[in-house]
DNA sequence: ACATTGCACGTAAGCGCTTTCAGCACGTCA
DNA sequence: TGACGTGCTGAAAGCGCTTACGTGCAATGT
C-alpha cells in the first residue's frame, strides 16, 4: 500500500547533495553563481529525491501570489468546447510563470465571488455586468471577447468571416449561406460581418443568414435541416462554429448529400477533436491565453487600456469543394 | 485608474483593531479564547481592510498543502455539463477546508502530467490506463465513476434506471423504450440494466434500447428521431442523460408529437438550466462533490478502499403524463 | 490575606522557499 | 608581498500566516 510519503523539502536536497540550502535553489532556479559540479550534484539529489519543491512555500517567498479568477459567464454550465480548450492553455501558460488559476467561479447573480487580484472573464457580452461591476471595484480584469473600452483580446472575428468568405468566392460558391446564433454576440456578429461584407464587395451580394436556436451542434443541425428541407439548395455555408458546422455537415449526411462535393462547409475555431476533418478559421487558442496574461499582467501594472487582435487563418480540409454545375 | 491596491496583511488588521496578529489569527478563524468584543472589533478591521488572507500563506503555515489534481480523460475538450458541475461544487468543498484543486489537466497520453499528492479521475472507464498507472505509483487517487477494486463514487445508476422504470410503469407506459450511449460506459449500462431489470420484473418484458452515436443532443436527437420515423412510437423513453433526453424532446417536437401526451420522456442527472422542465433523476451533485472530497481523504490516509454509491431520486416535472389509449 | 485558577492576549517559532549579504579560497596585478 | 578582484558558497532574513507557549489580570478559593 501506498506509504504516506513525505515530501522532500530542500533541506533534504541539500544534506543528501552535502551543500547549503541556498545553493540548492540556485542550482534548481537556475541562477548564476554555483559551479557546474555542484550543480549537476544538486540536480541528481533532486531526482533521486523526487524533490518536488513546495508552490505555497514558492509563492510566499516570491510575494508573487497573485490571485487570478476566471469567471464564466453561467458557471461551467454553458462550457463550450471552445472555452474549454481555452482554459487548459490558461492554465498552462500561468503555470510556466509560477502562477495558478485560483479559483473557477462566479456567483448565482452571475458576478465572481472572489476577491481576487485579478480576473478573466469569458463569455461576456459587451454589456455584461460583470464588466462594470469589476470596473468600479477597481479590480484588474481582461476580456476574453470584445467590448468597448475594457482590456480585451479576441480573434479577429471580422478577417475570419472575410477569408471564410474569399475561401468560398474562390471556389466558385457564390450562393453561400451563413449559419450563426445568437448575433447579439459580439464575436457572431463580428463573423457575419465580416463575411458579408467580402461578399458584398465581390459583387455577389448578401449571403443569406441563418440563425440557430443556440450554438450547438444540435442548434446547427436543426436550423441547417430546416433550411435545406425549405428547398433552397444552397453549394455552401459558412458556420460561425465548428460545432454548428458539424451540425451542418450531419444535417447534410441524413438528407443524403454529400460533403464536399453537393455542399461545402467551413467552421470556425479549429477544435481539435471535433474539427479534425474539417474546413475551418482557426484561431490559435494557445496565443489567445498567452495573450491574456499578458493583459493580465498589464491590468495588474496598471498600464493603459487596450484591445488585442489575434490573427486567423484557414485551414482547407475536407469538408470544401469547388462549385460543381448543377 | 484603479490604483494597484497593496493588499493588507495580518499586521495591518493587527494594527488597525489595536491587537496582536495572534488574536485577528484567531479571531478570524473562530478559535476560541478570544473576547466576544475583540473579536468583533477585528472583523469590523478586517472588512475595513478588505482583508483577504494570503492562500499561500495560510497553506505554508498549515503544511496542509494537498497537492489536488484534476484529470479528465480528454482534456476539457469532452467537458460535460455534468463534469462542468461537479467541478464547480468540488471546488467549492475543498475550499471550505482551505484545500483547492491545484491543476487540471491530462498529458496526450491520457495519463495525469503533474505529481500531485492525490487525484480525481473523472470519465474514466473501468479499464481505463489512468487507474492502472496511479495504482503502479501507489498515488492517492479516487475515481468518480465505477470500476473494481479502486476507491470510488457515483450515484447509484442502477437504482436510477429501476425508479425511472418504476415511473414510467405507475404512468403505464409498458413500452417504453431506453435510449443511450456507449454501453461500455460503466454508468450507462448500469441505468440500462436497472432500467431493463425493472421492466421485466413488472412482467412488462425487454425494454428497446437505442443506442445514440454519442450522449450529446444531437446524439439524442438524431437516434430518437430516427427510431419515431422508423413506424414505431413508444409512448415513453428514458434517456441516460439529460441532454439525451432533450435531444428527444427537441425531435418528438420536430415530427410534431407533444411531449408528454405524445411522448413521455424521463432523463437522468437533472442538472440545473438544461433540464429545468424535464421529469429526471436526480442525482447530488453537491454530495457527489462532498463524497469524493470524504474519499480524497481517506486515500490521502491510507485507509481501506471502498466504494460508495449515491442515491438518486426521480424528480417528476413536466415531461411525463399517464399514457392515452390510442 | 495569599495561592490558585482560568481567561484573554501578546510573543515568537516555524512552515519551505528565495535572495541578499558576507565570507572564503583562489588567482591577478602592481 | 600585499591589495584586490572573482567565483562559489553558507548563513540568515523574511514572505504572511498559524499556533504552541507564556504572561498579566480578574475572579475564585482557602
Amino acid at each position: 500500500m501506498a506509504t504516506p510519503r513525505r515530501r522532500a523539502t530542500i533541506h533534504d536536497v541539500a544534506e543528501h547533495a552535502g551543500v547549503s540550502i541556498g545553493t540548492v535553489s540556485r542550482a534548481l532556479n537556475d541562477r548564476t553563481g554555483v559551479h557546474p559540479d555542484t550543480r549537476l550534484r544538486v540536480l541528481a539529489s533532486a531526482a533521486a529525491l523526487t524533490y518536488d519543491p513546495d508552490k505555497a512555500a514558492r509563492e510566499l517567498s516570491n510575494r508573487r501570489a497573485v490571485d487570478i479568477a476566471l469567471s464564466v459567464a453561467h458557471g461551467y454550465r454553458r462550457l463550450t468546447p471552445f472555452f474549454g480548450l481555452f482554459l487548459q492553455h490558461l492554465s498552462e501558460q500561468l503555470a510556466v510563470e509560477g502562477l495558478q488559476v485560483r479559483e473557477v467561479a462566479s456567483g448565482d447573480d452571475g458576478l465572481p465571488v472572489r476577491d481576487a487580484d485579478a480576473f478573466v472573464l469569458l463569455d461576456a457580452h459587451p454589456d455584461d455586468p460583470r464588466i462594470g461591476h469589476l470596473a468600479r471595484l477597481g479590480r484588474a480584469f481582461v476580456l476574453v471577447g470584445h467590448a468597448h473600452d475594457v482590456r480585451c483580446v479576441a480573434a479577429d472575428d471580422v478577417a475570419g468571416g472575410r477569408i471564410a468568405a474569399e475561401h468560398l468566392l474562390r471556389l466558385g460558391h457564390v450562393d453561400s449561406v451563413h449559419l450563426t446564433a445568437d448575433l447579439h454576440a459580439q464575436a457572431f456578429a463580428d463573423r457575419a460581418h465580416g463575411f458579408a461584407t467580402a461578399f458584398e464587395a465581390a459583387g455577389a451580394g448578401q449571403p443569406t443568414t441563418i440563425v440557430a436556436d443556440d450554438a450547438s451542434t444540435l442548434g446547427g443541425y436543426r436550423a441547417m435541416r430546416a433550411h435545406l428541407e425549405g428547398g433552397t439548395r444552397p453549394g455552401a455555408v459558412f458556420a460561425a462554429t465548428d460545432e454548428l458546422a458539424i451540425g451542418c455537415v450531419t444535417a447534410a449526411a441524413d438528407l443524403g448529400m454529400r460533403v464536399p462535393s453537393d455542399l461545402s462547409v467551413v467552421g470556425f475555431d479549429d477544435l481539435p477533436e471535433l474539427g479534425a476533418r474539417l474546413t475551418t478559421v482557426r484561431q490559435d487558442i494557445a496565443l489567445l491565453a498567452r495573450e491574456t496574461v499578458t493583459l493580465l499582467h498589464e491590468a495588474l501594472a496598471g498600464a493603459a487600456v487596450r484591445a488585442v487582435r489575434l490573427p486567423v487563418t484557414l485551414v482547407s480540409r475536407g469538408t470544401t469543394a469547388e462549385r460543381r454545375n448543377r
